[in-house]
DNA sequence: TATGAGTTTAAAGTTTACTAAAGATTGAAA
DNA sequence: TTTCAATCTTTAGTAAACTTTAAACTCATA
């Protein structure tokens, strides 16, 4: 995850970048509006952290350039001042959520989180599961770096397994997840045997030998 | 996981009750303003999930209540319009997170998971009692960190023993609980003994012998 | 010790899962 | 647009796992 934390007060923005670190994250730092700007026209970022209130230019601005100009980002409004007029403004121009000052450091982060986790922004390119990776870009998937082919439906399962590993995934919200609203309809989840059993055969011939049934429950997706 | 649903449509409440019953939760349900904070005052919850919208009354006046009185208990809210005010004001009073109606149940759970996930109100996976770990996401029960394997009826039982632990268990209250609305229509509980007799003798085989016999009442899961 | 309550076991009955193969659908290439 | 191949869904038979029934046995208490 790669951040751009483009905040004018020095302690604060120190904090942020030092409290976001610690998950593994890259983050970048701007001090004021051109250094932000110029950042930002030069790299990609998953998330952007920006206070509105940059001293030497409006981060509304900002924003408003960011949002038309570039590719797919996560805004989060940092503001100091209360108005809900000026939150309002930066999630009509395209933010994704604000905070207001003072705020504690975790809920900046559970906000940038839950930015992240609402889509639109791809995050990470890469799951792994023991020798398992999967390219979520590219949806393509390797076993120990050998590359094997799953259909469409087989990657989604996959990737709903590995992003809810460890977890009993019964047959109802397995079809919800990979066939959304028409599922609702459903009576019959019989179809999801076979692409259970595609995928098992598929993963175990590569070595990978990791769902599990859990009878009159679900599958899991475990090393255990 | 404990939940309360505050919702007053009475479709919706039952369908999310449903669906969150599913991954073995415990879910209570409030049909107005009255009863949602009636059940509050009483009770502790995981997560409370709240209509902003309940007809006798304002969620946000319960929100604010229970952000100010209570414990830690994570806050969702369900909201019609799409009138971000509402959504601002919801976050900050507290809530963890919003969702707007129309929705997904997958969505709410998602949610909802992710707001347990993002700490504070950390989402016991694991029932413990002694030597016997109950990993309720994976529906596996370890003795001395060791697995054993139970079947559906046997982890629901287990489960619900430890949940009630030091409480005698009539068999028409395990019937209730196990087969619900069937077990109504039973005369007689003797197929009960068997999946009594089965769990007992796999807990015992693997050192953990803590179901009681309380002659003509009923079961107790106790170490005493 | 007699009786109702609890335990155990085996076997019948039921549900759920697996598999392969046929039928339908989709999507890309000609 | 038509064709063809890949993918998805349906079907059906089989296998496996689980639940219930039933019957013989044991134990606790009046």
């Amino acid at each position: 995850m790669k951040f751009l934390i483009a905040e004018d007060e020095r302690d604060l923005r120190h904090a942020i970048v030092k409290y976001l670190s610690e998950d593994a994250n890259i983050c970048e730092q701007a001090a004021d509006f051109n250094e932000a700007s110029e950042k930002l026209e030069l790299y990609d970022y998953d998330i952007v952290v920006l206070d509105i209130n940059l001293v030497t230019g409006s981060g509304l601005d900002l924003l408003k350039k960011l949002k038309t100009h570039k590719k797919s980002c996560g805004v989060l409004i940092i503001s100091a001042n209360n108005s809900l007029e000026d939150k309002l403004t930066g999630l009509d121009l395209g933010a994704d959520d604000y905070i207001t000052k003072p705020f504690h450091l975790a809920e900046l982060n559970s906000r940038i989180r839950a930015v992240l986790r609402r889509g639109k922004f791809d995050g990470e390119d890469d799951l792994i599961f023991n020798e398992i990776r999967l390219d979520t870009k590219a949806r393509s998937v390797y076993v120990n770096e050998k590359p094997i082919t799953l259909t469409r439906k087989e990657y989604d399962l996959l990737l709903f397994f590995i992003t809810n590993q460890e977890r009993v995934l019964s047959k109802a919200i397995i079809a919800e997840h990979l066939w959304g609203d028409e599922s609702d309809m459903l009576d019959n989840f019989d179809f999801i045997y076979v692409h259970i059993n595609n995928l098992r055969k598929k993963l175990t011939s590569a070595g990978a030998k990791y769902i599990q049934t859990t009878y009159g429950t679900g599958y899991k997706f475990t090393s255990v």
